[in-house]
DNA sequence: CCTCATCTTGAATAATCATTCAAGCAATAA
DNA sequence: TTATTGCTTGAATGATTATTCAAGATGAGG
């Protein structure tokens, strides 16, 4: 018996990377061969095709993703506060030059269309995570307005993961978002530049 | 002389069709070929190449998109009910099964990292429907509301296409949507099944 | 009718695509 | 040590990619 000589983690990480700025069709195999410095051979036995190793790295993005909410939640003063610190982060990140969205959303638009199984994993993955915002939202403002408010706080999830493309300030989103989740403790929040 | 056979609106509608649907990466040439009736020699001749036909096809598809908005506003009782029956067809749109979002979303999602300078044709498209909505909104709301009340309703459009994806009921948007963009007169659209 | 510019044709191009596989290698178990 | 199992190698696969181009077709102007 042999033991694999490269960590399959890694593998995964170096993938998404890829995948992520690229797109599924945008990035080939031997872009895949370059970034890992493994050979056809190994990633083949390790991930079947590029469809297996695409699909495993959508679900350990979508599973940090989890857990990244999921603590910044919990760490948070409020639950509330949280929210607005993870928009907050995506705010900063979409002022990067290299922005590349969000990978579930990313690849959720180019693969819909597309005869793979890989659209039903990422749908998934994204409803999990309204899911876990669902749960938080009722624990902090009731049951009867979890849908409503999750429904809301990924429209304008979804919203600044695109709108952050148009390479514009985010001074307007700073405005926009706090009339559009009025039940966030936006005067709570200190510093982000938030109006309220 | 000779005037080309075929029309050449005629081609970019079909290669518009090709490309919101499957991307810019997984649209061939030869599917071009195939949707239009075409022999690779009189596209090439017409439109250069794949990024040229593919950039004719976004201008096409922006502009449609443009003049769309401005009727449907120019047309409506009010620019705020005008807004409204935009947005309820988009959430229609999205209740098809086939369902493509918008290609210019689509498409910026896929090539902002691509080295070609197509993600900047469409950047110009979104912005300038951004900048359509904001001049009939400062008609309507007053100078002092256009980049807030513009980028506010920029956010819930893409928030939208993207949340169409997910092929949950559209019942919770309708319910998201009047608390998100509280400006706008829901309670004048009737049939919508808005809550307000 | 002839000329010539323009478009169409369709085979051919070279590059790149995802994937395969026989052979070689390494390490564990006996 | 030897046998065996499992990983790595890297060249080779055939399909598909975007693009080209010489040759043929077309039709308007003279």
């Amino acid at each position: 018996m042999t033991k694999a000589q490269f960590n399959r983690n890694d593998v995964i990480k170096q993938s998404t990377q890829l995948f992520w700025k690229n797109g599924y069709h945008g990035s080939s195999m031997q872009q895949i061969f370059d970034a890992t410095g493994l050979k056809p051979g190994s990633i083949y036995l390790a991930f079947g095709n590029k469809e297996g190793l695409f699909k495993e790295s959508i679900q350990c993005y979508g599973t940090n993703s989890l857990e990244s909410i999921q603590q910044t939640l919990q760490k948070s003063p409020s639950i509330g506060l949280g929210v607005i610190s993870i928009l907050d982060k995506m705010l900063l990140e979409s002022e990067n030059s290299d922005y590349c969205s969000c990978f579930l959303i990313k690849s959720q638009l180019e693969l819909s269309q597309d005869a793979t199984q890989l659209n039903q994993t990422i749908k998934e993955q994204l409803l999990q995570i309204e899911k876990t915002y669902g749960q938080f939202i009722a624990q902090a403002y009731g049951y009867d307005k979890q849908q409503i408010y999750a429904t809301q706080l990924m429209l304008q999830i979804f919203g600044i993961r695109v709108y952050g493309y148009l390479e514009k300030s985010t001074v307007a989103l700073r405005q926009a978002l706090p009339m559009s989740l009025p039940w966030l403790p936006w005067n709570e929040a200190k510093g982000g530049g938030w109006a309220n």
